[in-house]
RNA sequence: GAAGUGAACUGGAUAGCCGCCGGUAGUUGCUUUUUCGGAAGCAAUUGCGGGAGGAAAGUCCGGGCUCUGUAGGACAAGGUGGUCGGUAACGCCGACCGGUCGUGAGAUUAGGGAAAGUGCAACAGAAAAUAUACCGCCUAAGUCCCUUCGGGGAACGGUAAGGUUGAAAUGGUGCGGUAAGAGCGCACCGCGGGUAAGGUGACUUGCCUGGCAUGGUAAACCCCACCUAGAGCAAGGCAAACAGGCAGGAAAUCGGUCUUCGGACCGGUUGCGAACUUGUCCGGUUCGCUAGUUACUGCCGGGUUCGCUGCUUGAGUCGACGAGCAAUUUUCGACCUAGAGGAAUGGCUAUCGCUGUCGCCUUGUGUGACAGUACAAAACCCGGCUUAUAGGUUCACUUCGGCG
RNA sequence: UGCGGGGUAGUUUCUGUUGGUAUGAAAUACCUGACUUUGAAUCAGGUGUCUGCUGGUUCGAUUCCAGCCCCCGCAG
């Protein structure tokens, strides 16, 4: 299995991370939340917004090193071709595995409800 | 052995799987160029090697670097404040001096000037800066009254020892002295002045002298000495692209040349206006001056979707000898040690180490279980300061107790 | 990352003190009373702040001076 982790499967400028929030199409529980949109691309794509609220800056780049980790070896179990970006909640830290069966659980909500909204708009 | 003081250092280790960011060497692909040998750039991939801190933090000081500005001077504004040294520089560091604290090792200290001037001190208290006289003490001398002739009383007065208030009351203690008292006199201490010695100096030590005279506050205004342009890598440069709108102003004269006699041009003098001189003024510089723009200046906006560079070899790190009490530094040698950009330097697993608690007996620094293993992550780069920090290591010194 | 501004009633905001013991006020909150059958609204009266924290200077600090903490804004 490919668990690289190019910059082609980052969102890196304003604009993406706009066009994200723009679709408005989000999931949460506890720990995180998920805003998700479709992408142009094949394959998918993550960004991370941490806030200062998480922690100091130890505590928010390890944030961002775990939710990449998990992205970058359980790319076959989350959904393709979207853009997801991920926000955590709560100050303090799940462990590894509770963290990965939540952002797991999260991705797949959020792509049944993207594509009913998308049936919707269609039948509509 | 116990308690403590001051410095310096350290800031977990190993293995496996999977990744990230630079560098370098090769391979492959694409593009550009070509003197057809190649060269350059980009991407992918393989190998090798590198990849957070002592505070990277706070952004409190000082510099480098970059742009803007700059003939010069004065004022203002801000900062620093024992002395000598260190340094590129500092508000930093070292040594020393004085004050305060501690039995001591040591700690701490914005520590110039109050006889240059001004201001301030609520309440309380008699009195708060020219001292004053509330309660007291005295009534000796001179005046008046009474008198049993011993003395008693009164006013005028003397006094600052004692009391009260306050943060602070015009040297302190003792003896003498006196009507009572008082530096009124004396001794010691403190203070002022002079002088000698030591020290680069802050200052220290001694001697003589003055009877004491000018209390606090300058992190109040101020005075003195010294220092200081402004902005900041989102600085700035290259490439590409774009080049729009609004606003701002002022003359007289002299000489010469030409003339279609209306004027035009050239040069000078005195002025005027605009802009700059990044606080103000003097002074200076540039441009323009009868007419309309241009030059010039100011303000506002649009686009650039974020390319390359600045970007890490530097007051660099380590070591040795020498100088210096030290901070620091001369010389020599060795070394190259992160350069990201929605932001890398890691994710997971296992084992070990360290600390604490509890259990077990084979009382060993043994073994097992559980818990903990800090603070905090480069953003142009250095020197400091301040603040945060689990645990561990080393050295020097002090006090007390025991033994010899 | 760099630069700048601020912190006083339970909450939001203004004002005062050249350093003399926090003056006055608005909205809201709370309490009491009136009006009402009751409640809301309205009216009248009342309650409450020792100044973000820790030191220093001073007789005395909200004010002056340091060091921390928290909040907010700006930039091509």
């Amino acid at each position: 299995m490919d668990q690289r982790f190019p910059k082609e499967d980052r969102l890196r400028t304003s604009a993406e991370f706009d066009l994200v929030f723009a679709g408005k199409c989000s999931v949460a529980d506890p720990n995180l939340v998920v805003y998700i949109a479709k992408n142009e691309v094949t394959h998918s794509r993550i960004g991370l917004v941490v806030s200062k609220k998480v922690g100091n800056a130890v505590h928010r780049n390890r944030w961002k090193r775990q939710l990449r980790a998990i992205f970058r070896t359980g790319k076959d179990r989350l959904p393709t071709g979207v853009d997801l970006v991920v926000i955590p909640r709560s100050r303090n830290h799940p462990t590894h595995s509770d963290l990965r069966r939540s952002v797991e659980t999260l991705a797949r909500r959020a792509k049944n409800k993207l594509n009913k909204r998308n049936s919707a708009e269609q039948a509509s």
